[in-house]
DNA sequence: TTCTGCTCTGCTCATATGAGCGACGCTGCG
DNA sequence: CGCAGCGTCGCTCATATGAGCAGAGCAGAA
């Protein structure tokens, strides 16, 4: 049977090529075949996780005006949407990154998974657009930054320094480091960008971690709902807090609406007012998501998501 | 693609009827599935574990003398291994335990795997054969123990002892309690037995770790190769350090030899020679084994496994 | 515009495959 | 010993399937 299962199913061979070899008739092989599959030797799965969603992509990005948004399916426990995505995301940056571009990187759970499926780039500089929370050193922006210029040859521009301080001042003297005063300086050169979606509200970010209970209650009453790369965003597009700016380590809102190019990431679908809220401030072009999120985008302001999507391949 | 494949080979359509759902041609059908397959959306797999190699168990049978012994393909780590000759011995159970037999149990982490995998079993009532040993609860005899009475229905009989003591004196002391008592006189009345295998030389037995520096070296100098419910054996078949068994919960030599059928689980090639001293020592009538180590017992003695086996299905 | 190359589609026809059937061999019973 | 019951095997024939091909649609170049 399992001699049987593997030249049929591995190999690839007819069932009367698969008899031949084995010496048996072919009805024998079809029915030792039956058995196999009823065994659970041979395993047959359909899996669609990854497998993008045109349709939906094109809804979505007429919607949030974006010039471009990629939705792939994905199942499972959240961390296995954020491989996804963050696999797409991977994919979408190597299919369109051009050489001598300057790549900066934000940081967060789902590029982290995308860092980790990062193909073969062309050679880009890469930066790092924020600095660093906690103390997971597999998943520091500095982490990210490096992997991803693994891939490209290019050069790497990190920066080892907290995202957020406890005051300003600090934050400022930070920033005349020379290495980190050098990685800021490329902001202004930015070519294409690539974010994380956090949402405040419902409460889904990392940077939520960082902060104490005092900050979180401001900004709650500011009405801030979604964050990238520590820049705060009301649902109505409004960056919100710009005195926390000042405290973080970060690229700042003017810079990064400048970037000609900004692809966000976001996982899960209780990110869909915080990628809308993103979208309305103008803090991505482009957006990676999975299905759930993008259907959940769409129905938000009552947008059918059935009648976006029409015979899926 | 998805759908296409969904169809195909979820629902076991034809080519043509997938078509005829699909609106679509069967020529596209099977250029969708092709595509299907070469994106991995459709993953097969053949995977032999667990199947059974019958005409090397009957060579071990032979070999050693048994009744019958059962031999399955695994791969992969130790832990894989275990589970999949756990699994094989589950069935093995499930198929010839009669209602009113008189189950013992010993231990070993593949008997936890057994217990995990057994199917529903006639009413039979279950003893257990040692003491305790470490913290686990998941992997103690007692667990082991409830699982399997569970799926038959029968009573459980455990113990709530260790299986080493420092000394004799309390050893006894502890098999008077009545709770304790209780369970020893059941194994004289034992029909079946499961033992699980472990080998002291090469190292590979739970048991080793619950003892001093001194005992192992004392009973390395004894000559012990193998153990079964903590009876010691050596190369010859003979029963080493019975002075140690009065330190043991646990079934003595005598009650477990005039069991009518012990069944013995060993998974691992390092556990040949430990395999066979069992066996030569009267202590085990059937046995189930993963392919590997079958073959190491029968080429310990320069018997060819090869030429045992013939033309696996 | 027209041409060219490219991809995608569905066709024909030879071949592979499955459903259903009768023959064979094994086992247990009278 | 003969026979019924059961499972397995390989056959026939209708049908499903794949290889290769030709036409349609489409994008880019001249």
């Amino acid at each position: 049977m399992v001699r049987a299962a593997r030249h049929y199913y591995v190999d690839d061979m007819s069932k009367m090529q698969t008899a031949d070899a084995l010496g048996v008739s072919r009805f024998k092989v079809a029915r030792l075949l039956e058995g196999a599959r009823e065994l659970g030797i041979v395993t047959i799965t359909v899996d669609d996780a990854g497998v993008p969603v045109p349709e939906l992509a094109d809804a979505l990005a007429a919607h949030l005006g974006l010039s471009r948004a990629v939705v792939v399916e994905a199942h499972g426990a959240q961390a296995e949407v954020r491989h996804e995505v963050g696999a797409a995301a991977a994919a979408l940056l190597g299919s369109t990154l051009r050489q001598g571009e300057v790549l900066g990187l934000a940081w967060g759970r789902t590029l982290t998974g995308m860092s980790h499926s990062m193909p073969p780039l062309p050679r880009v500089d890469v930066v790092q657009l924020t600095g660093a929370l906690g103390t997971d050193l597999e998943a520091s922006p500095v982490e990210v930054v490096r992997r991803v210029a693994l891939r490209s040859g290019g050069s790497a521009q990190p920066i080892f320094a907290p995202l957020v301080l406890d005051d300003p001042r600090t934050a400022d003297a930070l920033r005349r480091q020379t290495d980190v005063a050098g990685a800021l300086r490329m902001f202004d050169h930015l070519t294409t960008a690539v974010v994380a979606v956090g949402s405040w509200d419902p409460p889904n970010s990392q940077l939520l971690t960082a902060l104490s209970q005092e900050d979180r209650q401001a900004m709650h009453e500011a009405g801030v709902r979604a964050e990238v790369a520590a820049i705060l965003v009301s649902d109505t597009g409004e960056v919100v807090s710009p005195e926390f700016a000042r405290r973080c380590i970060s690229i700042g809102v003017d810079q990064l609406r400048r970037t000609p190019r900004i692809v966000a990431a976001a996982a899960g679908a209780d990110k869909a007012r915080a990628v809308t809220a993103i979208a309305r401030a103008g803090l991505c072009t482009e957006l990676v998501t999975d299905r759930a999120l993008a259907e959940a985008v769409l129905s938000l302001d009552g947008v059918d998501p059935a009648v976006a999507e029409r015979g899926t391949a």
